[in-house]
DNA sequence: TATAGTTGGTTCATTATTCGAACCAACAGT
DNA sequence: ACTGTTGGTTCGAATAATGAACCAACTATA
């Protein structure tokens, strides 16, 4: 990892529970020296992208961030799309709904997000998280829809479990992709979190690349076969919606 | 300049008129050799900044722009409140109107802007550009408040002109400052843009110091004095209620 | 079918930049 | 006065960025 990635990932450490961190608490987020984190953030501040409290020293993040995210949306209007389809979806469906897109070989950042309001008991995502290719739904089923060389690639950088139930077996994994390309969606149950299932069906670019997933994620105990069965059409609506939304197009198969 | 804000310059090329930039075309906007951008923009894509189109190989803005405004918004929801309360005051003036951050030494990033709608001719804001300290209202009027070590570190930087009534003579320019900074409120006439007229009134942060600043931006020809003062109090009304959402707060004088 | 001009991408020796242990200064609590 | 914080700085050593030259694919022109 280059100079630049090393910078870059000290923003990805921001999230609604710590919008602002100070510079020691970055050295033992990154274990880096003192003298280089500190170098790092100034110019991530001089660049804009952080924005440094004068009087208590923490960094947050900067006017850039909103700045560029002006132009995207303007130009690749992406979360706007997304957000109206999975606002129908949890309409029809109601339960938890997010939408998230491939981000390099670390997993999936999620785009938009709808939990659900009228269940008590309901699954929140956390727009902030990186969701792991191999242990959820939506990652499942980027990885089976890809590149199958960038897909190998992300599986031998290794497999690391969040629960007792998270799939670490390459081999059992690889299979499982066959299975999940072939059907279309990807189901997976407790791999990230205990007690929740996710269904995921993939979205694809304009040239029919997979580019990231949409999603329904429930707790296990109301998730019956049947309620998945019922689920996933409007899984694939949504999916359509936002794959022209965005000039993709689905894969001839 | 190091290797870092280097790399993240290469993101400000990116504009509403280009949202997509290929190899070539990035080494002509920045001079520097081809390996060396293409190594650059290579770690951007790797931490999901970038974008590439795997068929035409040009990069566009990637998600984790999207990712971390949605940060940003949650917990620091600065274009929101920006937005509302230039809404009112587009609503009282009829006129184009705008509020600006400061990025670092270069200028003010637009946060937030509304354009009028309901006059013929009117001046449009590209939310895109970086407006200079020296040239425009909102930048004077931010470094007239900023602490003056700051400004003089700006003012050292030189003072390219725009147009023919720019304002580059540096002496001038801080007598000018002080003025500013006596009123509260600065004006300037055709220094960035020929026939246009903008006033602005200074932004502050939750420690008072000067953050940025809202606008109101008009053609030359239909921007009285008397409409000037008519407009005064509106903008500082809509200065406090900015200020006030980001729990800023007003210095002293 | 050459040919020349595009495009994006790669190599590797040279060079300049990043790195980090040790240091300073300000502040808070004991 | 001591101790543990905090953010920030210095400078020689080590590492990573640099860029001229190169490759490969594609397109238009001769």
């Amino acid at each position: 990892m280059g100079t630049i990635a090393k910078a870059l990932q000290l923003l990805t450490h921001f999230s609604t529970d710590q919008p602002e961190i100070g510079l020691t608490r970055f050295v033992k987020l990154t274990g880096d020296d003192k003298a280089t984190v500190h170098r790092r953030l100034g110019e991530l501040r001089e660049s804009g992208f952080l924005h440094q409290d004068p009087v208590t020293k923490a960094y947050r993040l900067g006017p850039a961030i909103s700045r560029l995210e002006i132009v995207k949306e303007r130009t690749f209007p992406a979360r706007r799309s997304a957000m109206d389809a999975i606002r129908i979806l949890n309409g029809k469906v109601a339960e938890t709904a997010h939408v998230s897109v491939m981000q390099g070989t670390s997993g999936l950042s999620t785009l938009a997000h709808i939990d659900d309001q009228r269940h008590g008991i309901r699954v929140h995502v956390d727009a902030n998280e990186i969701l792991p290719y191999h242990a959820t739904a939506s990652g499942l089923v980027t990885l089976a829809h890809m590149d199958q060389s960038q897909a190998e690639k992300i599986i031998r950088q290794g497999l690391p479990a969040f629960t007792a139930d998270t799939l670490t077996n390459s081999q059992q994994l690889r299979a499982d992709l066959h299975q999940i390309c072939a059907t279309g969606h990807a189901r997976c149950q407790g791999g990230f979190e205990l007690d929740v299932v996710g269904i995921a069906v993939p979205l694809f670019d304009h040239h029919a690349k997979c580019a990231g997933a949409v999603a329904i994620a429930a707790p296990s105990s109301r998730m019956t076969a049947s309620d998945e069965r019922r689920i996933l059409p409007d899984l694939k609506i949504a999916a359509r919606s936002i794959t022209e939304s965005w000039q993709g197009r689905m894969p001839d198969d």
